[in-house]
Formats: structure tokens, sequence, C-alpha cells
DNA sequence: AGTCCACCGGAAAACATGGCAA
DNA sequence: TTGCCATGTTTTCCGGTGGACT
């Protein structure tokens, strides 16, 4: 059964003029080199390898805006010292967890526990309770944990600092064993609202990671360009304008790859010998549709009905306030025949679409006539929208 | 100078769902 | 089974806001 699959995918891949590897453009693929980051690479490196003492280094904090590959330099080093414990004669494992994705407290620690090889159940435990079985688990086996925490900025914003805080003192209930913590953050004010005590333990150590300008990332993309695309099918010339397009955007690799896997797809698709900048031009389109559409027809019933009011309301007047998205809403609502939720949640609701990208909304205040958030839609994503609202009737 | 609008947005709590342990 | 727990959504309550208007 897999066979047909395996031979499947194996004669398409090489019946491509444009791919020879697709998943080195894939976004979690660790390439073995990280171009123009040997510096970092070598910082926490030599951080870390005190471990070969026996020696628990200090919690590392790392910043950097997204795609400055801060995640891949953790994981590749971690990794490393890792595989080479067992001939240094320590007992070391790592745990990396992306707080985003894992993002409550009791995810959290379970999902590090999990990672040290315990079992923990999905649910129906305290988190205290967790803690207490990874404290005893890590005691029972007695070597170093390494810890990564991706993206803590945004769990702390979630859920507040009072994990980090245990975990930055772990150490202090710990005879056996010990614990390191890496974090991982893109805000570098966060710190600023953190319990001192943590602050100063996570940020023993600092490395702040700077985003790639367009030469760099010209590197990155020529490296794995040579590596995904048969010889010939693209040219430095498209390359560096990947580099270019994501350079203005914050210099973030992980866009620049996705561009250049979306042009290679776009020009294969088309039937073409090779990618050009026009299919550049279309992939950075298509990425941005597909994002609009993908992330409206998942939302759930209210905030679809939310969202179609106010493009009603906004293709009428250019603008709308949450009053009257408020009023139609409620009107839409029992005319199908369900109940419409508080005047509080739907703000709430146009605040999340807001974050999504598909609504501006601004807080305005109009003197006498109160406060209220100003709505509105960009032009050019109108019809994307309506296009995934159309179940709606 | 003071009023007052029309909402904002934090906090707490209710409610629903799903799961563990004993 | 019973009781406790996590999680996500929504409601309830309510203090707060800041500039147009009187």
């Amino acid at each position: 059964m897999s066979e047909i699959i395996d031979d499947l995918i194996k004669r398409t891949g090489a019946a491509s003029k444009i791919f020879m590897d697709r998943e080195v453009l894939q976004p979690d693929y660790v390439p073995d080199t990280l171009p123009h980051r040997e510096n970092e690479i070598k910082r926490l490196a030599e951080h870390l390898i005190v471990v070969a003492r026996g020696v628990r280094p200090s919690n590392v904090l790392i910043y950097g805006l997204t795609g400055t590959g801060k995640t891949a330099v953790a994981r590749y080093v971690v990794r490393k010292i890792v595989e080479k414990s067992a001939s240094l004669g320590t007992k070391l494992k790592d745990a990396y967890v992306n707080t985003r994705k894992v993002d409550t407290t009791y995810r959290v620690i379970a999902e590090i526990a999990r990672q040290l090889g315990l079992m923990v159940p999905y649910t129906g435990l305290a988190v205290s309770e967790v803690y207490r079985r990874y404290v005893n688990a890590l005691e029972n086996w007695g070597g170093l944990h390494v810890v990564i925490l991706d993206e803590i900025d945004y769990y702390v914003r979630r859920e507040g600092d009072d994990l980090l805080y245990k975990l930055v003192r772990i150490n202090e209930e710990l005879s056996n064993s010990k614990v390191v913590l890496i974090g991982i953050t893109n805000d570098i004010n966060f710190v600023e609202n953190l319990d001192p005590r943590v602050r100063s333990s996570l940020g023993e150590v600092e490395m702040v990671f700077p985003p790639y300008n367009a030469e760099q990332l010209y590197t990155i993309l020529k490296q794995r360009a040579e590596k995904a695309f048969v010889p010939g099918a693209i040219s430095d010339g498209v390359i560096s304008f990947c580099a270019a397009i994501a350079a203005r955007e914050h210099g973030d690799a992980r866009r620049a790859l996705d561009l250049l896997r979306v042009a290679g797809e776009i020009a294969e698709r088309e039937g073409a010998a090779e990618v050009t900048v026009e299919h550049v031009r279309k992939a950075s389109v298509e990425i941005e549709e597909g994002r609009v559409y993908q992330t409206v027809s998942f939302l759930p019933l209210h905030q679809k009905l939310v969202l179609k009011e106010i493009l009603e309301i906004v293709k009428k007047k250019g603008s709308a306030t949450t009053g009257e998205v408020y009023l139609a809403y409620v009107n839409r609502v029992r005319d199908l025949g369900y109940e419409p939720l508080t005047q509080r949640r739907v703000s709430e609701i146009i605040s999340q679409l807001d974050m999504m990208g598909l609504v501006l909304a601004e807080v305005v205040n109009r003197g006498r006539h109160g406060v209220t958030k100003v709505i509105k839609v960009k032009p050019d994503i109108i019809k994307n929208i309506e296009e995934a609202l159309k179940d709606l009737g």
C-alpha cells in the first residue's frame, strides 16, 4: 500500500523539471549548516559545553525577531551536545516546547515531562501534581535536562510567569539532577514585565540574534536552492529578488524560503522550465490569499457572522463602528433563529479579527460621541474574505 | 470648566466538555 | 460511580476614557 504512494511520489518528483528535493524548502527542515550564525552557535555551544564537567550551565535567554534562526540554532546546538553526551559520560536529555503551540501551563509542563520519558495524561491532573511527578522523575533519573522554551513571550502574556518562576527555581528542589532553561523570545521588551527573580535567573546569559539583511538571506536561499532545484531551473537574479522581498519584511528567513518554494510550485504548475521573477510575485500574492482564506474558513459561526456584517457595512460606508456592527449582527442572528452573543463578546471578536489581520480596528475617541473601534477592511482582501464566507449564504 | 457619550477592556465567575483517579 | 481538574467560551459587572460639546 505505502509502496504505491512512495512510488508515486518518487515518479512525480523525478518528473519535475523544477524541483530536485522539495523537502529542503519546508519550514521544518533543519540544514546541516546555518550560514551567518556561526558566532551564535559557537557562543551557545561554549556556554553549554560545561556539562561535560558535570557543571550546570546557567540559563540562557535568546532574543531575535521571527525567522532569524533562534530556534534552529538552539535546537542544533542542544542536539549536538546531547549526541555527544554519551561519550562525555554525562546523563543528558533535552526537551523542546513551543509555548505558542503548547499554550497552557498544564500542557507545557506535561510536554516537558513527556519528553523526559514520563507518561502524563492529557488532562485530569492538577498542574501541581504533574510538576511533582516531573520532579520525581528527574530525581530518579539523575541527569541534566536541557529545556528549550520557544516563544515564551507569547506564553507569559497569556498565562503569566508562575511556571517560569517554578522552573527557574526547580534546581533548589533537586539534589540528584539538574535543569537548564533556554528561553527564546521574539519580543525584546517582554523581560521587563517579568518577576525580577525570574528575569535575573533566566537572563543570566543573553544572546541577541539580529535580523538577516538581503545579502545574508541571499546566501541562505542560494544554499537551499542548490539542493532543492534542478540545476538551471532558477537563476541568481530570482533568488536575490526573493531575498529582497523578505529583507524588506524584517529579514525573516522562513518567509523567504516559503516564497521560494511557492514560486517553484507555481512554475511547476504552469509547466515552466524555469522559475521567474513573475512567479515570485505570484507566490507573494498566493501566500497572502491562502492565509486569508484559511483563517476565515476555519472561523467559528459567530465570528463569521460578525465578519460578514463588518463587510456589509464597510462596503456601504467605508468603515464601521462596534455599535453598528453589533446592531446588524443581532438582527441577522435573530433572523436565523439563534441567540446573539453579548456586545462585550462581539467587541472581543472584533479585536481578534484585527489580530488575525482580517480587519483593521482602531480604538478612537470621538469626544462627546464616546469611544469606539473604527473598523476598516483592506480593499484588496474583501473579495477573498467574501469567497471564504460564501457558505453562510 | 465641566459634562457626558458609547463604547473599551480587565476581572471574575458561570457553563460546558472531557478526562483522570480511586 | 463520584469528585476533582483543565480548558475554552461566554456572561456579568463595572471602572475608565478623553475630547466634542455646552
